[in-house]
DNA sequence: CCGGCGCCGTTACACGCCGTTACAAGGTTG
DNA sequence: CAACCTTGTAACGGCGTGTAACGGCGCCGG
């Protein structure tokens, strides 16, 4: 990555705001949090964002407006957030300009994902003809993730079905390689809530996770496990 | 396609006229807005329009009042468009003359099914009054997707007969490719209304789907399935 | 007005995911 | 080496999902 992306995250209610914003800048991009419309306004009169992530219901003018009024003019691309299911707003939010929308309450991988999503789609003018995807793979030692179709192929190119809880542990560590993953943090990631004492549902998870991988618990090559620390996903990993 | 279809839209609300001007146009049909009664007779000494979308509850003469006045000497069809649950309105707007009626607030999509409806009933040549997929079609896996005429094509250009909830269903997949559909907002798509509890009908109505895509569940190259979250569709779509 | 037909919502049941539990197999500590 | 920890995973069961079957309803042709 040559610089990093400059987003502006526009929300009302401060403590989303600041989720939103720590957890974009832990992942390296470059964050400016607005609480209103006005602050917006007052930032893009200094800087253009790569990307504007919108609350829809705000005090003042709506996101719906503001959507409206620079995806008009030709503005950077906007991320929609609204309450959920509000689905009659979701669907015109994408007829006003929108790139994207996530319904709240969100995911933290989910945002990240999705303006990763976006600004890929942003930056490349070219047209990739990878199968079955819109673009991003992760490719590690001839195995294939695709995030978007949520696919996974093995060296050999076959499809292996993983499950929902698989294809989310697999997400986090392909998104995190070379990097210890507490349990906790895997069980956040995968399931959105904290683990319980004695809870063992990462290690199971992961147990089954491995054998879809044909990994050796006892010599791993992807997952290895640190003790007392958690897990650690081996391979480099390459975006395509 | 001959020509595309004119429609008056009569509303004094600046916001809704304009959603519902966009809304028809978006869907290659040729829509005019009136503000009033007056806009609108003003229009019709100019153009004929193949029909008129009339709201009810309007400053100066209401929307009634112009229905029976247009339908009495044989003019275009209307479609009234009326506060929720308004029932005595809906059978007097019917009564004296309307096509049909449509609560507001309505569904985007709703708006414009109902238009097509009134138009194909009204045309004795079905299709051809239709606009048709010039600008949109959805394609996949060499699956195509004819929106306008409400039609699906296999990989070798057969037909595949779709019933309207299948219809509608897929729509919403092609338009928001990659991304997972909860059961919620799934039901509102297709039918406008809120899942009950326990409503199984949008699981029933995909199993149907998939087997006219000929997509096995089990390891899915279309429509997979998000434990605890919804549906996803996997293939890349164009727009063509 | 009647009867057939097709759509689709409901119901019922089968099946597979995954969280829990239990136990085994190390590792660690004293 | 014993006691205790951590981790791997088989087994079990609750529950979410797939889908066959049934039947109500609206549409359409007599």
């Amino acid at each position: 990555m040559t610089e990093a992306p400059f987003i502006a995250v526009v929300e009302d209610d401060p403590e989303i705001r600041a989720l939103a914003v720590s957890l974009l800048e832990r992942e390296n991009f470059d964050a400016a949090a607005c609480e209103n419309a006005a602050a917006l306004d007052d930032l893009l009169t200094r800087r253009t964002p790569d990307l504007i992530i919108l609350d829809v219901m705000m005090p003042g003018e709506d996101g719906l407006s503001v959507c409206r009024r620079i995806s008009a003019q030709g503005g950077p691309p906007i991320m929609l957030v609204t309450a959920k299911g509000d689905d009659i707003d979701r669907i015109i939010g994408l007829e006003i300009g929108a790139d994207d929308y996530l319904p709240k309450p969100f995911h933290p991988r989910e945002l990240v994902a999705r303006a990763r999503a976006i600004l890929r789609r942003a930056s490349s003018t070219t047209a990739s003809a990878l199968p079955s995807s819109g673009g991003h793979l992760f490719r590690f030692e001839g195995w294939s993730l695709d995030p978007a179709a949520r696919g996974l192929l093995d060296p050999d190119g076959l499809p292996v079905e993983l499950s929902a809880g698989e294809f989310e542990l697999l997400s986090a560590f392909v998104q995190h390689p070379q990097r210890v993953l507490s349990r906790d943090f895997l069980m956040d990631w995968t399931k959105g809530r904290d683990a319980t004492p004695f809870d063992r549902a990462v290690d199971v998870a992961l147990s089954r996770l491995r054998r879809k991988l044909r990994d050796d618990p006892q010599s791993p090559k992807f997952i290895r496990t640190v003790r007392n620390g958690g897990y650690l996903f081996a391979p480099r990993v390459e975006r395509a």
